[in-house]
DNA sequence: AAAAATGCGTCAATAAAGCTGACATATTTT
DNA sequence: AAAATATGTCAGCTTTATTGACGCATTTTT
């Protein structure tokens, strides 16, 4: 049977040397940005819960009251979700009084979305305590550091 | 028929006005880390996509990659999931050879977690185009930048 | 004006990934 | 001997997503 350290060592042979890759990835910062992302969802998670809601309402409540007037194809490549996963999602919070349809001025196919004061209300309760989470990550943190942080994120995004 | 602008406006009136919150919450913030991991994990999905594997997948492999002979308690307190979603995918992997099983030395109730080769070639072929594209969004930081986002995703954690 | 394309809603069927709760087994601790 | 622990497993369920097809109203193209 060929041991680990032979040249032919089997595939399925249990590995308990911890990975070497020369340096070459940084599994630290790839872990980091996993953990960050899991807590930072949980809080809103948490508030969704009460209501039946799940995270797929918190990101259509979100964007709808960032830009007002956003139309269902704007939020499907946004939300980079196909129409019918969003169709459910966007059904209940229209019919629990969240988010409101209007046709458009000058297409009248588009159905343009808006917020309603509940909705709005909604979407400042769940993004409350992410952001004092984010406050908090930056303490103590200057104005120059907040801006790195930001150019990270965003040259993370895929440039479309 | 109230006006949005009148005292008793209904909540459920669209409201066209974008969201007004004094600079309270930096929703900026917020939606940038939304696209970022939006991004961050969908290199390593398609990858899995073609194995017939999901994100749970990822993660296990990761994990047991970075941490070889942790036991499932371990990786369920890290994933913070349940035991009956970990087992299912958890099992996939040990039928498919990216990791072996080996009960624990001293505990023989626990059964330790090791990557094969195949496991370890899995999880660096999955890091691998997530490192480059945090690699590209550090482009021409410095050093102690580089340590300013990692502090502030560390900062992002719930401690526990 | 007719034909094609577009924006949206919906139906049916399916899959991935998680959940709860209960219970069995082997092992270790008390 | 009894209790606690680590793990595996069974059955059933929910949420969130998927693909593919089709219909309707409307706009654009021919």
């Amino acid at each position: 049977m060929p041991r680990q350290t032979s040249q032919n060592a089997a595939k399925t042979e249990p590995l308990a040397t911890p990975m070497r890759n020369a340096g070459i990835i940084d599994f630290e910062i790839i872990e980091l940005l996993f953990f960050a992302y899991r807590d930072f969802v949980s809080d809103p998670d948490q508030i969704l819960d009460k209501s039946g809601f799940g995270r797929a309402h918190h990101r259509v409540v979100h964007f709808v009251n960032r830009e007002p007037g956003m139309t269902v194809a704007d939020l499907l490549e946004t939300l980079k979700i196909t129409k019918q996963s969003l169709a459910r999602v966007l059904k209940q919070l229209i019919d629990s009084g969240y988010i409101r349809q209007v046709a458009g001025p000058e297409d009248r196919r588009q159905r343009k979305l808006y917020p309603t004061q509940a909705g709005r209300d909604l979407a400042l309760a769940l993004a409350e305590p992410q952001s004092r989470r984010i406050e908090r990550a930056f303490e103590g943190a200057s104005e120059a550091t907040r801006e790195s942080v930001k150019r990270f994120l965003r040259g993370m995004q895929t440039e479309k």
